[in-house]
DNA sequence: AATATACTTCAATATAGATTGAAGTACTTT
DNA sequence: AAAGTACTTCAATCTATATTGAAGTATATT
């Protein structure tokens, strides 16, 4: 893996059909808790428990409101997100792709023992 | 959801490391299941389940070489590729975050109810 | 025809991690 | 200061699916 490691663990974070949801509402803006709650359905210590996943992956960050601090706002990081952006792109570039002969190994070791033969 | 099926679907095939890191020599090139195998030490079979569910939403296709039509080989699907690009950069695309005053329903509907005692 | 190879599929087990209910924390209101 | 709200964390259960060993398929070799 040519250092594709933050790309491991978001997909595995995404990967989760619940999270990438919750995460999908919150690139149409910022929300709280209960608000993906209603739009959802989910159990909201649930929807926490994500949200604390894509937390610790950066993907999003999180502030109380200044009025009523029991409020908390989440919203997507958007530096994070551009940056992720391009290693996606990296990942996914076609140029990567080389054009070789797969010369399958434990097929040839074996072909040039009869070869010895 | 936008209608990001497709995504969701790949990321949690993707979400799978071992998939992901199959999906990763792939896109370095063509190769048969037992030169995955030496590169990673996976057995055999296990390989066979996970290219299987990377062909299954069309990631990866396979051919038998024509001289023996025991190996097959395996590639990334370049055409499907450059389609879950665009719907990737769709999806993480800044501009569908809005701003919006998070109006934390249920706290505004019990605060409603209060106001009209 | 019998044996070997490359790989797949079946079926069963193992396990990571998604979900849930209950308890806990931080803050606000009365 | 007591009760209520918004949310988190704990701890246990539940479930989907990753993994494994064995059997099966397709093709090639002798």
């Amino acid at each position: 893996m040519d250092n594709f490691d933050n790309i491991k663990i978001v997909m595995q974070v995404l990967g989760n059909p619940t999270r990438l949801r919750i995460f999908d509402i919150l690139m149409t803006g910022t929300h709280c808790n209960c608000e993906i709650a209603e739009k959802t359905g989910y159990a909201i210590n649930l929807i926490s428990h994500h949200l604390k996943a894509l937390h610790e992956i950066n993907l999003i960050q999180s502030e109380r409101n200044e009025i009523d601090a029991r409020w908390i706002y989440y919203s997507v990081n958007k530096q994070n997100l551009r940056f992720l952006q391009n290693e996606l792109l990296d990942f996914l570039n076609l140029d990567r792709i080389e054009n070789r002969d797969p010369a399958c190994s434990p097929c040839s070791i074996k072909t040039s023992k009869e070869k010895s033969k």
